[in-house]
DNA sequence: TCGTTTATGTCGGAG
DNA sequence: CTCCGACGTAAACGA
């Protein structure tokens, strides 16, 4: 069976096709890249992504996400793979010059992915205990907070005093961007709700950048540490913790 | 040969190895990971790199960026490959079950991936004719503008009357996080110079989101829509544009 | 569909 | 190293 049957055949029956070629790739639509001769991997999969990698790097050089409808053109010699996404006309086209190696086979993965470690795990350990992650006592109001046009509030807390506590969250260092996305949402908030009410706004995150703290103490803002080992040990002491994870370094 | 060996041998001599194997992964670093077993394809790449790709999705379940030191153990007939960066802590661990498919060969790939429609191209269009992008006539003063701290400015401009007009480019709909950004530079401007001069600022994307636009007007930020199709005008007219891109759709 | 946010983001550039 | 901003970001989630 010829080359072409043979990925036509593969893409039909919804294999994991990898191919090692000799090949030249352009692609159209939101941006234009050419990339000129040279071997690269060739990943085909059953839900019509398309990655090309070269021999170096992390990122694939180009690609098509999944979705894209697959094409396989008889071409001198050799063949042309097009993967297409019509609705939003991008088209990346591989020019086969060579193909060293091919393999095609239904791959069976049905496993679990399982993380900790996100954001959102951070979120809960500050909701679940604020005293050993923020330092006071707060009552909870709401969390993944609609602001409407203005986005989501990570927390929104009241305080001993009565005030609104916006809190945003960031499992890595927050930088300057972090401090304004917070703005806007203590802002948004002042402007929705009664004058009298104080909101405060708490920006929750292992680290800062130093730009970041300027502008926090600038716009009066607020800031904590808080870090994902702290907060694993409060989920695992509240039961909230998959016992995957139990025992990690 | 054994696998262990082949695996060693391949990586030692800097080959790229594609594997499809029924495997189990776990991951602790940043964050942590489990995946159970399933049928997957990693890739190794002779700079180091990792990548686990499960038959569906574009993105890896698993991975280890260029520079990780990859081992090899023998494990329960089968064996355990090791990927890790011992600077930030991070360890991925593949259990390899069963080996469907083993590819080790040095690839050539020496070829230049050019790319043409990034935020860099639009900026240089409008450098180059602010009056079709920007409407009116404006007289460079710096483009990837340092502001210290507070980043850069992407195009900085003096208009007909003296004043200064800073500029924030997006290749594709700015959204209010731009706006904030743009907003970040000109405050920076202002503090920075004589307060007699006025300080213009402009957001100039293919398009907006209804939020940018209204926080635009409520900030005294102007705004002017600018694409890519009348960039790669601009440039191919000017002689700034690769041939290898003058005939695009 | 659009709009917003997160990501083990990655990558590149400057200090 | 850190900080900053772009990315054909992708993916998730909600309106």
């Amino acid at each position: 069976m010829s080359l072409v049957e043979e990925l036509r055949q593969s893409i039909q029956r919804k294999n994991t096709v990898i191919l090692v070629a000799r090949c030249t790739i352009t692609y159209e639509g939101r941006a234009s890249s050419k990339l000129g001769e040279g071997e690269r991997i060739i990943l085909i999969k059953e839900d019509g992504a398309v990655i090309v990698h070269r021999p170096f790097s992390y990122e694939p050089v180009n690609y098509q996400p999944p979705g894209s409808i697959i094409t396989v053109e008889e071409a001198e010699g050799s063949c042309r793979l097009i993967a297409l996404r019509p609705r939003i006309h991008e088209k990346m086209v591989i020019e086969l010059k060579e193909v060293k190696h091919f393999f095609s086979s239904r791959l069976e993965d049905r496993a679990e992915f399982h993380m900790w470690g996100d954001e959102q795990d951070l979120r809960q350990a500050i909701i679940l205990d604020p005293v050993s992650t923020l330092g006071e006592e707060l009552e909870l109001v709401g969390s993944e907070f609609s602001l409407g046009s203005a986005g989501y509030a990570d927390i929104v807390f009241r305080d001993k005093e009565g005030n609104l506590v916006v809190v945003e969250v960031k499992r890595k260092t927050a930088d300057v961007s972090s401090v304004y996305q917070l703005k806007r949402y203590v802002e948004k908030i002042r402007r929705e709700c009664e004058k009298n009410l104080k909101v405060r706004a708490i920006l929750a995150a292992p680290k800062f950048t130093p730009v970041a703290i300027v502008v926090l103490k600038r716009e009066g803002l607020e800031y904590r540490e808080v870090n994902l080992q702290h907060a694993r040990k409060i989920l695992k002491q509240k039961g909230n913790l998959p016992s995957f994870f139990h025992e990690l370094a």
